[in-house]
DNA sequence: GCCGTTCTGTACGGCGGCGTATACACGGTG
DNA sequence: CACCGTGTATACGCCGCCGTACAGAACGGC
């Protein structure tokens, strides 16, 4: 048989990489290709239209988001508040995942299928935080309110854009994550490492 | 002089509702045109070409959410909890400005000047959330990270998608926002209306 | 080395969108 | 009423993109 050159799994890659750059309205099959230095006519061997390429491309990023880095927080274990900001690592840290996750939300604001899936995702996250968040909160609705600010926080930090005067967002963020982990303040100057989830340094 | 059947505004304003509905790429001068009842003929004689747009309908969006309802809010006064969820009701409850200021914040994320734009905005909504937690919260790094967590809320909320069981996202909202504005937990079992601009504490 | 499958390049038709050109309808203004 | 400006409809060229068609190249199985 032949060989694949340009394997299916390619044409999703490259298109969630433009998902995360330019949105849904960005995966161009054309585009694609001139960027996987091919022309189009090997798509629609792997897909049936444009649209097929989509919602593979929202299989594999609901799979990746869900199935292996919660796997793997829980298969690590360690202490709850550790685990939620490596969940936040795994998850909002990424370079890979997090810009996908942007888009898709905004995608699914638009698309109800895409909302659908979302949810699934949403809903596993939240279980996630609302167990270890339980372990050292007893109220149950403190629980849930306390889950839903600390994803809330993770995801609203990249659509603001907010200046923090002489403090970096970083400095800012390692403040809140305290807060809302229960912690007692923490001493004013610590430079801090790296809260629910951060991409660069620059203070902006 | 002729007379004008379709002025500048009508375009501006078609053209945010566009915005808000599917993105920067749904702003089609065509579109709009039809939308209005009329071809794209007389289109650019008020604007130069679509990007004109894109700017008119952006300058629009910007002195709306800053001037109009930051000096509405100070003006009318009143506590500043209540200011807090009056910023709230007046921009993110609103049909209008919230899916406006939605489709906006994920565009500023490809487009550094519409996040410039962005920036200005969100350091004005600081500045009021500041001073107003600043009224109640001594510690300067604290109301930073208060003020931040409650921004991220407001704008987070309308990204996730999460079920919160037998709760409402209204109720689960009220008690975040108890939280943050540094109440006593209120009792469990109240049902609520609409939060970020929620109504006053049931005493607990 | 031959074969068939699979991927590839190229070409095509169609559609939708932008921006321009041009001629027409309308309502103030003199 | 004639005049003019403004907005309008219509038509055009252009480009980017989708999906199809078809012929050829590459590679594994035999």
């Amino acid at each position: 048989m032949g060989v694949t050159r340009t394997p299916r799994d390619r044409w999703i890659e490259e298109g969630l990489q433009a998902l995360a750059a330019g949105g849904p309205d960005a995966v161009r099959v054309e585009a694609l290709a001139k960027e996987l230095g091919v022309t189009k006519g090997g798509f629609y061997g792997s897909f049936a239209d444009r649209d097929a390429l989509l919602e593979a491309m929202l299989d594999t990023w609901e799979r990746e988001s869900t199935d292996e880095v919660l796997d793997r927080i829980q298969r690590e274990g360690g202490d709850p508040r550790t685990q939620i900001r490596r969940a936040g690592v795994l998850t909002f840290s990424s370079d890979r995942l997090l810009p996908i996750d942007l888009a898709v939300r905004d995608w699914a604001r638009r698309d109800e299928a895409v909302a659908e899936r979302l949810r699934r995702v949403d809903n596993r996250r939240m279980a996630l935080l609302r167990e270890m968040i339980g372990t050292f909160c007893s109220d149950p609705d403190e629980v849930e309110a306390r889950s839903l600010v600390a994803f809330c926080v993770a995801i609203g930090e990249h659509f603001l854009v907010a200046d923090h005067g002489a403090r970096t967002r970083a400095q800012v963020l390692a403040r809140a994550t305290d807060l809302l982990l229960d912690r007692p303040p923490r001493s004013t100057t610590a430079p801090s490492e790296d809260p629910p989830g951060r991409r660069r340094a620059a203070p902006r």
